[in-house]
DNA sequence: GTGCAGTAATCGCCTTTGTGAAAC
DNA sequence: GGTTTCACTTTGGCGATTACTGCA
């Protein structure tokens, strides 16, 4: 759409646009009403473009306001002085102008562009201001609590599957469809063979049985998810939405999920569930077994997230038809039948299964119905390139569901799996002994009495865990907590001492894990109460953090001399605990700031004691006390140290003089309080009482029987002038003083 | 298919001795 | 007018980690 516009072209800078906030709407509307109605009048040169005037420049003339008035009688002036310079030009308006309802409302939230005095309501593309690390944090948080959400309402979710394996109903209509040849099987002897005989045969038929709509419950990405639920206003629409969804393992209860086993169709998920029931109604002490697919707790890389978009789905019987369509969906890849698909000895894990016990060989034996694969718990872990199933909680539910952790028996990568579990505890939530989210949170899930049973699985785990052998590959040596590599050293690590050498690879020496240790600054053990030994050399130099403006000074020194600015580090092994110097003479040994370090009780300077009371220096002041503050640690502010104090620190033998001047002080404090508080609570009753006796008198001037009174002598004299004084209304007392 | 270097992105750690205005 | 208290502030570089790509 393009409009013939009257512009008029600055003096000092013709034709150059300029912007302007756009909180100045209406003042732009209204001076587009002058320049409009300029437009009128300039007939010479304006009549034969007001043909062309756009939508926008009407609406814009009905918004005017008739208050500018005196506005554009100023303006005339100027327009007569500047009409040589008007010019008129075609410009591009964009599309949205069409519709002029529109505009009104747009107005405010788009960018005025100021073209000379003619302002032009534009769609431009917003500024996006850079991320502030406050809303960085709450949107981790946000992820955060997502996440942990999302576990505990899986873990709900599975309880009541299981719950619903174990109905008595549904037992019944699990035995009306059990082969009478596998029920024989499995009664037969309780042998792990027998026992294992039987479930193939269960196994087999079941695969046969039960028809696969769709793989289940899957790990989305995060991205994915939140734009998924945008989608949605209400809760309803997307609770609707997932009925409708087949692949969304939704169902509704427990009737529904009989029909599911009756009409013997479902996703791979619910078959999974279902058989569990099937067992169990074969006499089988059966675990309902779950590797929850949470949504993640961290968006990775937009490169990840990136091509994760532009794959083919990871599994191919996904839903497609809410996705774009992409280039790659092309007739490459054809649709695979999700009941054959999944049920291939081959194919990706699934994430729902069983475990059966055996009491012959006191164990459980893994059981996947989907696949066929009995007693194989490492065909249970997908892929490390599996996109949408991850292992970071494995539970299982019992017959009488009760949930233990048997995340160990199905994952090489234990640690990963903590990783995916939760964020990582920083170094000061550690020292604060704080417990990650995820061990609370199973502590109070899992079932707490221990019986032989669960302590020989736990030893199992235990020791699967614990068959680690040495890696082949230079990246598994990362973060081994066995053995370790000189170049996977951290910023603060060195090995020491380097021997023994456990072997090499690819040239390289492996040393125990045991044999890393870390370093520190002379500053940092200084912190913790340590001090350097005499004639100890650095272990290690690193690059000094710049984070102070000192230290940013100085950095830039050490670059214009062209060398960069290092710390050395010491090894634990170097250091020995920090001796401040004692008190002499009765003087504090005080630093250049005239304080005392005192991060740990061992820095205290012998002879010296230390008063923990916000406040006292003013009185050791006072007192003429000889006194330091004591430093116990630093906040950064504006990219600044500040010391924060606790207390004081004084020579021993002024301790309790100055602490009896103190409690002297702190009573006198107590009894002046105690005075301002009477004075006060005088005032206030004061206050009170007069209060009540000027309401006294209100009401005694205005109760209603004399206002009735007052009113029929008001309307008696009606006829005549009525008594602007109040007729009468005051009382008469307040009359007279009046 | 596997290992590895390189890359890009996220996120947490590190830092070590103020300042100005308002209230008292 | 001197002293004390309080609010100010979310910086920014670096390294660890992770997941991916591309190459050997």
């Amino acid at each position: 759409m393009v409009a013939t516009r009257r512009t008029r072209k600055r003096k000092n800078s013709p034709g150059e646009p300029s912007t302007q906030s756009s909180s100045s709407s209406t003042q732009a509307s209204k001076k587009m009403k002058v320049e409009q109605q300029k437009g009128q009048q300039s007939k010479g040169k304006g009549k034969d473009r007001e043909d062309d005037m756009t939508e926008e420049d009407l609406v814009n003339i009905q918004a005017a306001n008739d208050e500018q008035e005196d506005e554009e009688d100023d303006i005339e002036e100027d327009d007569e002085e500047e009409d040589d310079a008007i010019d008129w030009e075609n410009i591009q308006l964009p599309l949205r102008f069409e519709n002029q309802d529109s505009i009104k409302e747009d107005i405010d939230a788009d960018t005025l562009t100021v073209y000379n005095d003619v302002e032009i309501v534009m769609k431009t593309p917003r500024v996006v201001l850079k991320e502030s690390n406050w809303e960085k944090a709450y949107q981790r948080n946000l992820r955060q609590w997502m996440h942990h959400s999302h576990v505990v309402l899986l873990i709900a979710h599975y309880k009541l599957r299981n719950e619903w394996c174990l109905n008595a109903n549904m037992k019944n209509v699990c035995l009306s469809v059990i082969p009478d040849n596998c029920m024989r099987l499995l009664a037969k002897d309780s042998s792990e063979s027998a026992l294992k005989t039987g479930i193939k045969w269960l196994v087999k038929w079941w695969q046969e049985f039960f028809v696969l709509t769709g793989p289940g419950l899957l790990t989305k990405p995060y991205l994915e998810v939140e734009n998924h639920y945008n989608g949605f206003k209400t809760l309803k629409e997307w609770i609707d939405s997932h009925q409708s969804d087949q692949n969304g393992d939704y169902i509704e209860d427990l009737e529904a999920f009989m029909q599911l086993l009756v009409s013997k169709a479902g996703t791979r998920d619910t078959s999974a569930e279902v058989f569990a029931a099937i067992l169990r109604a074969c006499g089988c002490d059966v675990r309902l077994v779950a590797s929850l697919q949470p949504l993640p707790y961290k968006i990775p890389p937009s490169t990840t997230s990136k091509t994760a978009a532009e794959d083919p789905p990871q599994e191919t019987t996904e839903d497609s038809s809410n996705k774009p369509i992409f280039k790659y969906r092309a007739p490459t890849k054809a649709y695979v039948d999700p009941n054959v698909q999944l049920k291939e000895a081959k194919a990706k894990p699934p994430t729902v299964w069983c475990e059966v016990y055996c009491t012959d060989s006191k164990r459980w034996m893994t059981i996947d119905p989907i696949r066929g694969h009995i007693d194989k718990p490492t065909l249970m872990e997908p892929a490390t390139l599996n996109r949408t199933n991850h292992i970071s909680f494995v539970l299982a539910f019992d017959n009488q569901n009760k949930v233990t952790d048997v995340t160990r028996r199905y994952t090489s990568n234990i640690d990963k799996a903590m990783r995916l579990r939760d964020r990582p505890l920083t170094r000061r939530e550690k020292e604060g002994g704080m417990k990650p989210w995820s061990e609370t949170m199973l502590a109070r899930v899992c079932h707490k009495k221990i019986t032989e049973r669960d302590r020989l699985e736990y030893e199992e785990m235990e020791k699967q865990q614990s068959r680690q052998v040495m890696p082949s590959a230079i990246g598994a040596f990362k973060n081994h907590p066995l053995y370790a590599l000189e170049r996977h050293l951290l910023k603060y690590e060195v090995l020491h001492p380097k021997e023994p050498v456990l072997g090499s690879i690819r040239g390289e020496k492996i040393y125990p894990r045991s044999n890393v240790k870390t370093v520190n600054t002379a500053v940092n053990f200084r912190k913790q109460g340590k001090q350097i030994k005499t004639g100890e050399q650095p272990i290690k130099m690193v690059n000094a953090n710049v984070f102070t403006i000192e230290k940013k000074r100085l950095q830039e020194q050490a670059k214009q001399d062209g060398y960069p600015l290092s710390v050395a580090c010491y090894g634990e092994w170097q250091t020995e605990p920090y001796i401040p110097p004692p008190v002499i003479n009765g003087k504090l040994p005080k630093n250049e700031y005239g304080s005392i370090d005192l991060f740990t009780p061992n820095m205290l300077p012998q002879g010296a004691a230390h008063i923990p009371i916000k406040g006292i220096g003013k009185l050791a002041r006072k007192l003429g006390i000889d006194y330091a503050d004591a430093v116990v640690d630093f906040d950064f502010v504006k990219m600044r140290a500040v010391p924060v104090t606790d207390g004081i620190i004084v020579i021993e033998q002024e301790k309790w003089l100055l602490l009896e001047a103190w409690d002297e002080h702190e009573q006198a404090e107590a009894i002046k309080a105690i005075a301002k508080q009477e004075k006060d609570v005088y005032i206030r009753w004061r206050k009170l009482i007069k209060s009540l006796l000027i309401k006294a008198r209100v009401d005694r001037a205005y109760e209603p029987q004399n206002n009735v009174d007052k009113w029929e002598n008001f309307n008696s004299n009606k006829g005549g002038e009525a008594d602007v004084r109040g007729g009468g209304f005051l009382p008469e007392s307040d009359q007279e003083d009046n």
